[in-house]
DNA sequence: CCAGGGATCCCCT
DNA sequence: GGGGATCCCTGGC
C-alpha cells in the first residue's frame, strides 16, 4: 500500500487484515443498513472507507463487493517499506515496529483521515497493488478484534495475518 | 507481561 | 444520550 498524503510518498506491506460482510454480519459497520456514516460501503469496490472512533481514531477499510453488497476488509497492520522518517513525522513512537501495528496507529503514520473516505484505491493519493513477495504458507488466522458484542459473529475467524511478521498488532499474534 | 481505565467526539436511536 | 472495528499509560506481579 502507498500513500502520497502530505506530499510524501510511504510505503507499507500489509500484513494483518479483517473481512467484514454486510447486513448478515453483526461486527459490521453495514449490518443496521446504511447510513451516512457508512454510506461509502454501499458504493463500488476498490475504494476508501475511513471512519472516525473513539473520539480520536481513523480506520481504514477497501470496500470488496459492488452495489447493495456492502462488504469490507480493515486494514489492521502494516510493515513500513519506504518513507519511514515522513512516518515518524506523522506518529511519534520509540520502536519502528510500533509505527503501524494497529488499524488506527496505520492511519496515523501514513495521515489517512477522512479526507480519503470514498477514494479510488488506485489513484494518486492511495494505492493498493498485490504483494508479490509474499508466499501464502505463513497465513494465520483468528476471531476479529474488538467485536464482542456481536453474537456469534464474533468467533468468525475473519481476521488474516502474516504469521511471522513483527508488524502483525500487539499482543494479538496468535490463533 | 498483563489488566484496567481514561481520552474524546461523531453518529445513530 | 450512549457507545464504539483503538491507543496509551499506569500499576501490579
Amino acid at each position: 500500500m502507498r500513500t502520497a498524503a502530505a506530499e510524501e510518498l510511504k510505503i507499507g506491506r500489509i500484513v494483518e487484515v479483517e473481512a467484514y460482510f454486510g447486513e448478515s454480519d453483526a461486527a459490521a459497520h453495514a449490518f443496521a443498513g446504511k447510513t451516512a456514516r457508512n454510506a461509502v460501503l454501499f458504493g463500488p469496490p476498490g475504494h476508501a472507507y475511513v471512519y472516525f472512533v473513539y473520539g480520536m481514531h481513523h480506520c481504514l477499510n477497501v470496500v470488496t463487493q459492488g452495489k447493495d453488497q456492502p462488504e469490507a476488509v480493515l486494514i489492521r497492520a502494516l510493515e513500513p517499506l519506504e518513507g519511514i522518517a515522513a512516518m515518524r513525522r506523522f506518529r511519534r513512537c520509540s520502536r519502528e515496529r510500533d509505527l503501524s501495528n494497529g488499524p488506527a496507529k496505520l492511519c496515523q503514520a501514513l495521515r489517512i483521515g477522512r479526507s480519503l473516505n470514498g477514494a479510488d484505491l488506485s489513484g494518486r493519493e492511495i494505492f493498493i497493488e498485490s504483494d508479490l513477495e509474499t508466499g501464502d504458507g505463513d497465513i494465520g488466522e483468528s476471531p476479529r478484534i474488538g467485536v464482542d458484542y456481536a453474537g456469534e459473529a464474533a468467533a468468525w475467524p475473519l481476521r488474516l495475518f502474516l504469521k511471522k511478521n513483527l508488524y502483525v498488532s500487539r499482543g494479538f499474534r496468535g490463533g
